[in-house]
DNA sequence: CTGCATGCAAAAACTTTGCACCGCC
DNA sequence: GGCGGTGCAAAGTTTTTGCATGCAG
């Protein structure tokens, strides 16, 4: 039996209105402004459940803390090596590296979890003015 | 100025010698039966070191430790959500994903990391087997 | 009222680091 | 002998958890 919480409530909006895939620390500095007395427990308990329930979804990073994603729809991150950004990525699906993997492996491929890295735009942008200065 | 060490050298050889993608503790405790005053942190200075050196990859799984393969031409892996194992997979490049990630997208896309899960061989026999039963 | 959710703090899990000593080059 | 590597332990980072209290149903 899954209670309400105003707290539950705060941090689902808080990450619903932010497209730059904030960490639970974020969270929690971000929730904090609302309800004081909120703890970091609280947070990465409600973000755990939120990520269960599919209504936020939870992006591991290979180094770092996880990051948490309000958009739920299927898409891809791509990780910016300069800035440490996270951006959503328009992109065709390639759903098709599931079928490719099946191939010549005896198990059940479910799924599987792609993140892009490199330059973001903004970092380019700045790379490229440096260059011909 | 890099100098030899003989728990770098073991270090090495235990990970070239297995195909199961240890982590740094399952490292630790394999050196411990030739090295037994080995330290954790030398473990951990050294399979950092090894992979910036190329010589070995080491593998972020979105829970749990590191994992580190000693296998560093190109392939993907293959994590089961039934025992936790990862294997290697065989199967075709799918390189062209960072293509198709930089179609619309104005950065530089560099690269990418795609692990696959679902059920290993193993546990899709047995998952089999119980269900005739 | 009942029991899930919270706040708080302690602890767990994983990894890094400071420092004195050791051993390769 | 100089400096990188090691062992040891402490500390850092991220996340989880135990417990008494609070609040939704």
């Amino acid at each position: 039996m899954l209670k309400y919480s105003r707290q539950r409530e705060s941090i689902k909006n808080f990450i619903m209105q932010r497209s730059d895939h904030p960490t639970a620390e974020t969270v929690y500095m971000g929730i904090r402004k609302e309800y004081p007395h909120v703890s970091l427990g609280t947070v990465y308990r409600n973000l755990s459940l939120l990520a269960e329930l599919g209504e936020i979804r939870k992006i591991s990073v290979g180094d770092g803390p996880d990051r948490f994603d309000g958009n739920t729809s299927p898409h891809y991150h791509f990780f910016c090596k300069e800035c440490g950004q996270v951006i959503d990525l328009a992109m065709d699906s390639i759903d098709h590296i599931n079928v490719i993997a099946s191939h010549r492996f005896g198990g059940r491929v479910e799924g599987s979890v792609t993140h892009f890295f490199g330059t973001c735009p903004e970092c380019l942008a700045k790379e490229i003015s440096s260059k011909s200065s």
